[in-house]
DNA sequence: CAGATGTCAGAAATACTGATATGG
DNA sequence: CCCATATCAGTAGTTCTGACATCT
């Protein structure tokens, strides 16, 4: 009994199916990552900072999926690891935008085309068109659960 | 900027893209957890020994993507609310096979109609071929994460 | 002996909560 | 005033690592 015992009728809800994905994708990632020396956040955080500049720590915690207090220590492990500079003083008030370094940017560049290897593993063997089917589909439940919740069906017997 | 600023290419992603339904899905299920006073831990916990009274503890915890270690926890909580109980000594030797209680039992059923109500909603508007595509190509994602490490291929510029 | 397990302990990273202050 | 942000502090839950004993 290693590995992944069949279960109930759980692994045939799609909820359950994109736990696993989501698990077998952040072992995938953390895996390539590790070598780097770089989290799955912080990971996120310097590749978020290459596509998006100008995106304040409260953005890139959103889009990292981790919480403003975490992004904060994550991008101060980054400047002191000397990946990311960011001004002293803020400009304006509030912002303070981080940026890549030289070394920074060698890094991300590594790092994100070791996670584009794992993207690539994982999308094996099916068309573009089939991959783009199934993001949609993936879109589409997001889209569904962002919206305000609505009326709840007569709950089905067990 | 309230909300979900459009990131680069990185949105784009399959992998971002699954990112996002488990942020979402996970923010869903807490919702209507928390009323119950039930982390998602603890009601995978719950519904596995539902479907599978016989799981041990780490199979519990690979099941529900945590550490055995918080799988033990989640166990001893349950067990002081009085939700499942466990025999004090091993029977055989190793395991020690977790049972729901009756109220643990109407917990559970509680707690499951909400899972399912987030489940249906995430579905919802579309057919059942076209949700069982989506967790097929899914399964076909994990597999191909699962497989032993293909060789890398060239790496293509940034 | 190898492998999986149950358990314990300490360190680390993360999240949740609340509070404060600033800027739009 | 309202809202988002940045930051700090405390608490809690989770993970990781290592360790040890037990069972197959």
């Amino acid at each position: 009994m290693s590995q992944a015992p069949p279960l109930g009728s759980l692994d045939r809800t799609l909820g359950y199916v994109i736990k696993q994905v989501d698990a077998a994708m952040r072992g995938a990632m953390d895996e390539v990552l590790r070598p780097l020396d770089l989290t799955v956040a912080q990971f996120a955080c310097l590749e978020l900072l290459h596509q998006r500049p100008e995106l304040s720590n409260a953005e890139l915690a959103r889009a990292a999926f981790v919480t403003r207090q975490s992004m904060n220590l994550v991008l101060r492990g980054l400047e002191a690891r000397g990946l990311i500079s960011r001004p002293a003083t803020a400009t304006t008030g509030r912002a303070r935008p981080a940026e890549l370094t030289e070394t920074g940017r060698a890094l991300r560049a590594r790092a994100s085309a070791a996670v584009r290897r794992v993207e690539a593993r994982m999308a094996a063997g099916r068309s573009d068109a089939e991959l783009a089917a199934l993001a949609d589909g993936l879109r589409a439940c997001i889209a569904a659960l962002e919206r305000p919740t609505g009326p709840a069906p007569s709950a089905a017997t067990d």
